[in-house]
DNA sequence: GCATAAAGTTAAGCCCACTTAACCAAAAAG
DNA sequence: CTTTTTGGTTAAGTGGGCTTAACTTTATGC
């Protein structure tokens, strides 16, 4: 019990002070763009899932279909995404990152983890290795929480 | 070089992993007490931070007086904060949670970290020491970082 | 004691995310 | 071939978070 309870102190201790950074860095790019949280969230769902139809998006955010079209509207206005035909589905929609918008996430996500670097600048090499053995194994049971759930 | 990039590779998915976690969490709670984010905001901060001014809240959140007592007008009607005269400066505010709020945030706060338990279930007692050990390895480097900036 | 600064509040207004409702075009169903 | 469903857009309106500006009250500096 009391074991569990040291193992959960320190999980949440990081979890807290890592979503503070990251977040920190987030909100400085954020400033730097004038991209929105929605916006950014939509971008990055882009990047990391690739291209989709509009209402992929909406479904993903849980917001309709007017709100998400709006959103990409001004997204392509800004020249960072892409909208075309569905070549199959002269209906649909086929949404993706623009080279602009791809180098615009690359560079925040480059923003947002840059505080890594330095935490890996204050520790020594046995200890990189040992945090990074670690975190792996978490992270492998944080997804193995998702696929359960 | 590429031991550092093990490093931040691990650290990165972590992150990314336990924010999108406790995100869905707060995103949970969010929805089931109608807090909107400033306002959860804010009410964490007196949680962690205890009782405070009213321009203490603004500076912290980098908003105006004139927002902030807003916030807090909505929270107190909400019963959720208690806004009292400060015995020693009768211009300035005390502001604190009342025991409706503190127990809403206690609730939340473990809402969004259930998982954390849940993960803990599936290691061994082995892992769970030793990951404990290396976030909290972690959490000290990052808050020497935060310390130094 | 008087001018100035500081703590807070209130009102008016802006911007943005979001919704509903009406709509068009293409696909699927019958 | 008609009807219905699906994918998406547009317009109008709502609500929230924020700002500026004007104001009240209390503390501070000279």
């Amino acid at each position: 019990m009391t074991k569990s309870d040291s193992f959960t102190q320190a999980v949440r201790s990081w979890v807290d002070v890592s979503t503070q950074r990251s977040m920190r860095g987030w909100s400085h790019h954020a400033k730097a763009t004038g991209l929105s949280m929605p916006q950014f969230s939509i971008m990055m769902q882009l990047y990391y899932r690739g291209a989709c139809g509009l209402s992929e998006i909406s479904e993903r955010f849980e917001i309709t279909n007017a709100a998400a079209s709006q959103h990409v509207d001004n997204l392509v206005q800004a020249g960072l995404l892409e909208r075309s035909e569905d070549p199959h589905d002269r209906r649909a929609k086929h949404i993706q990152l623009s080279a602009k918008g791809k180098s615009m996430i690359e560079k925040g996500i480059g923003e947002r983890y840059r505080w890594i670097d330095q935490l890996a600048e204050g520790l020594s090499e046995k200890e990189r290795v040992r945090t990074a053995e670690a975190l792996t194994v978490l992270t492998e049971a944080a997804r193995k929480l998702d696929q359960s759930t």
